[in-house]
RNA sequence: GCGCGAGUGGCGAAAUUGGUAGACGCGCUAGACUUAGGAUCUAGUGCCGCAAGGCGUGGGGGUUCAAGUCCCUCCUCGCGUACCA
């Protein structure tokens, strides 16, 4: 099998072909060298056809080894891969490798998410058509992969833009619809007003469209809205269950998610005039301040506003504080060190628990999407109420008293926002804040004024998006403008090809096609889906993929899932992993998954940097990943990726490490070419060193510590070049090193077996030979190392004591004085305190 | 603004979780082999110091016999912030 031995080194050959061109050549060309020893180009293509024809990586489903399912991110097709990719994609490709060889039936699929804004960009762009510059992307992102070696079951494979599965999306959109998570909302929407078009935050620029350079607007559309909030809590409690995810993960999801547990209090609003308009519910966690309250706000967006500027003296005035407010980012609106806004209403509202008359505001920083869109404010005891009241000479009243110092109202250049004593507070007054919380709100309660309540930050999703390249969202409207779902049997809705790009509009909308069906005056729904739709529930469909009676089967559900490993990047913490999660319990709920959880173990990678900054295009430090594996081969691109940096952190590239990787595979290489160089001398030593590493790696590995798990084979490699090896030293050595090179190793291994090393047993270490009868430990003075001294291992402490303070570099620090203190830590260390 | 992380030699990092700081690799220095070396092999390499020794894990403070690891505080950088995926 192994020609490589047998060849004339091409160093040799060149000089004698063409002695007085050979200095130039080879200093112009380095792979020559190269050539004559390893090169991973003679080899690498042959493996990955092989082990096609082979159907080395195929998974079994009918099979009595342990189902493991290893899942990774799967990549939108934006044309080229890029390192991040890489990286996502050998983590996986390693983990898969080992737990086949360790004995798991494994399945380790990969698919397109493959709609999107970019395609639609590019068509707008460069008039190309969204689907064929999506699926060429997809083709050539394909091959990129296969270069290398990620040992996919590529019957898996899945691209998001077809019809055969985003008529699956849309069948879930009609279970859900029937379940009730379905819903219709006005939303307000960024609108270039030039191009008639919707524009996506990224594709506001400045407050700009991309494309127009209009000052962007705001719209308000109907849209439809997954009621993601019906599982808050769900979602929240059911965190705790998830021992594999990252703590900073979960972390987050929780203050995603938002809970916080108080009340909600109603006010009676009246007009200017003294006139009753309607009720207004305000939601706290500080009721123990509503007798502090000093005026009422309400969101610029809070559907009273209407009425207010129906009455108001000057409309236009309360329609121009609206639309400042609305151009406004909401990061911007709830930053405590931006100005506050306000505009005063004239109307007026009760205070429930001592109908004290209070003015009514509108404020940029109420935002409609949290709590009722209303508050209540109490500027001594908040502090950006607190800013408010002061800007517009809003009374300031303290109620809460701080038990350690007794506050003043001239106290206050800041508000006190802690618990403490109720005053003022009627008869209220000397409650501490927690009871005086249950207190107040037992008493609106009684009058039907208010009421406890566990809201959320989280927001309900909303899935319309006014494109062309996503799934259809499959309603109809009728005549009088009723929305209906279509029938089960009509999908899929198919997108439509008889459409333009020229960036004005939605594309849906001027299609003849799209619109003719069987009911006359009858109109499609143009809303696509959100891309996140066809991300939450991908990894159901791996199983199926071709399937075109359902959507996902749920025998095979029951055998791969939950997923076992999730591998990607920690940007999705929120939103995609939590619409994921969403999915798997909706649609348990409505009867098709029998899981609650979609992923037990969650792994976020770090991203890749070059001289400090992530990669990108415009920054123009990308590392094209082609031109690596063309030059090193792809066992030393995946070596470098893998032992640059622990797998969570971010991974500096460096062209010099990634020599190194390949010195690494090249000393095996020879190692593997003339063993008889290295004739074993120290057979105990390399035995151990052997076991120790088999133990190590296994370790490392199942931990995601791939940095040192090569770091112990760079060790062994080190010793074998010390004391020798013999053949079953190097066979262990390629097993150990399969997951990580598996193109050189499986050709390395053709020296010994005839079969794949990709099917062969992960090897067993025995204990005992791992380890040594001697230790060495340290003897610190008062926690500072002083000497070293290597002992039979489990000695008794008396014995030792004696001989350590006898010791010729310790007796100095005793200066004849026995010392106040021994701590023993056995096997480890002596610290004497003198 | 809010939320979550990270910070250790010239560089990427390691440290059995409170017990020898710097494994392994890059780079650098010296040597060997060579017509040659940007190949390969061998040895050395945290900083200051001739040495004895001292100093060292972003800064400052604390707990402890002992702190990279635990506590408080400050600084810098990264990610997310709901229509990028």
């Amino acid at each position: 099998m192994n020609l490589y031995r047998y060849l004339v080194p091409r160093y040799l050959v060149f000089p004698l072909l063409f002695p007085p061109l050979f200095f130039s050549v080879s200093f112009l060309c380095d792979t020559i060298q190269l050539m004559s020893e390893f090169c991973p180009k003679d080899f690498e293509e042959r493996w990955r056809q092989r082990w096609k024809k082979d159907a080395v990586y195929t998974r079994s489903f009918s099979d009595d080894k342990i189902p493991y399912y290893v899942l990774e991110m799967f990549p939108y097709p934006s044309g080229k891969l890029h390192m991040g990719h890489v990286r996502n994609y050998t983590l996986g490709d390693t983990l898969a490798r080992f737990k086949r060889m360790t004995g798991h039936n494994v399945l380790y699929p990969i698919g397109f998410d493959s709609f999107g804004l970019p395609a639609e960009n590019a068509a707008i762009k460069h008039g190309v058509n969204p689907k064929s510059w999506t699926l060429d992307n997809v083709d050539t992102m394909k091959q990129q992969l296969q270069l290398l070696g990620l040992s996919y079951d590529w019957n898996c494979e899945l691209a998001t833009c077809k019809d055969d599965y985003y008529r699956w999306n849309q069948w879930i959109f009609l279970q859900f619809y029937k379940k009730g998570l379905v819903y219709r909302k006005k939303a307000y929407v960024n609108w270039d007003p030039v191009d008639q078009t919707v524009l996506a935050n990224e594709q506001v620029i400045d407050g700009k469209g991309w494309r127009s350079g209009a000052v962007v607007e705001k719209k308000e559309i109907a849209q439809w809205y997954f009621k993601i909030t019906d599982y808050a809590e769900e979602l929240l409690n059911d965190l705790d269950t998830l021992d594999g995810w990252p703590d900073r993960v979960k972390q987050m999801q929780r203050h995603w998610i938002g809970k916080s547990v108080g009340s909600e209090i109603d006010f009676e609003v009246f007009d200017g005039s003294g006139k009753y308009v309607e009720t207004l519910t305000v939601f706290t966690t500080r009721i123990d301040t509503l007798y502090g309250a000093s005026y009422v706000c309400i969101a610029p967006e809070h559907p009273l506003t209407a009425a207010i500027k129906s009455v108001h003296v000057s409309p236009t005035s309360v329609q121009g504080f609206i639309d400042q407010c609305l151009e406004q980012s909401q990061a911007d609106r709830s930053d405590n060190d931006k100005v506050k806004l306000g505009f005063e209403t004239g109307y007026k509202v009760i205070n429930p628990i001592n109908n004290e008359k209070l003015p009514l505001f509108i404020a940029n920083y109420v935002l409609m999407d949290y709590g009722t869109g209303a508050v209540m404010a109490v500027p001594c005891h908040d502090q950006r109420d607190f800013a408010f009241a002061t800007q517009h000479s809003l009374p300031l009243k303290l109620v809460i008293q701080d038990p350690l110092s007794s506050l003043t109202l001239s106290d206050f250049p800041h508000a006190y926002c802690e618990d403490g004593l109720l005053c003022n507070s009627g008869p209220h007054s000397g409650l501490d804040s927690k009871t005086a919380r249950k207190a107040i709100t037992d008493t609106l309660i009684s009058q039907k004024k208010g009421r406890f309540k566990a809201q959320y930050r989280l927001r309900d999703w909303l899935i319309s998006r006014q494109r062309y390249w996503g799934t259809p969202i499959p309603i109809v409207y009728d005549e009088a403008g009723e929305p209906h779902a279509v029938d089960e049997s009509e999908l899929p809705v198919l997108l439509p090809e008889d459409v333009t790009f020229d960036g004005k509009g939605n594309p849906l909308e001027q299609s003849d096609t799209f619109h003719q069906f069987p009911q006359p005056g009858y109109r499609r729904e143009t809303d696509t889906m959100d891309t996140f739709v066809d991300s939450s529930w991908y990894f159901l469909r791996y199983l199926s993929a071709k399937d075109d009676t359902q959507a996902f089967d749920p025998a095979l559900i029951k055998q791969f899932l939950p997923v076992d490993q999730y591998i990607g990047g920690v940007e999705h913490a929120c939103l995609h992993l939590l619409y994921a999660r969403f999915f798997t319990k909706a649609l348990r709920d409505c009867g098709y998954l029998e899981i609650n959880e979609p992923f037990t173990r969650l792994l976020t990678q770090g991203m890749v940097l070059k001289d400090g900054a992530k990669m990108s295009k415009s920054l123009g430090n990308t590392v094209d990943p082609s031109y690596i594996i063309d030059r090193y081969g792809a066992d030393t691109a995946r070596l470098f990726i893998l032992f640059g940096a622990p797998v969570d952190r971010d991974l500096e590239w460096s062209d010099k490490a990634v020599e190194g990787s390949f010195r690494f595979l090249k000393r095996i290489w020879a190692l593997c070419q003339s063993p008889e160089k290295y004739p074993l001398s120290s057979p105990d030593i390399v035995l151990r060193a052997r076991h120790v590493c088999i133990k190590k790696v296994s370790h490392d590995i199942a931990r995601f510590q791939y940095n040192t798990a090569i770091s112990h084979l760079m060790t062994l490699v080190n010793t074998f070049y010390h004391h020798g090896c013999s053949e079953d030293d190097l066979r262990i050595l390629l097993l150990l090193l399969a997951p990580f090179a598996p193109f050189m190793t499986e050709e390395l291994w053709q020296q010994f077996e005839s079969t794949s090393i990709h099917q062969a047993a992960w090897p067993t270490f025995d204990p005992a030979l791992c380890e040594t009868d001697e230790v060495t430990i340290v003897i610190q003075v008062n926690g500072k190392v002083r000497d070293k001294m290597t002992i039979a291992k489990n000695q008794e402490r008396d014995s030792l004591e004696k001989v350590i303070l006898s010791r010729d570099k310790i007796i100095p620090y005793l200066r004849d004085k026995s010392p106040k203190k021994i701590i023993y830590v056995p096997n480890k260390l002596f610290n004497l305190v003198i």
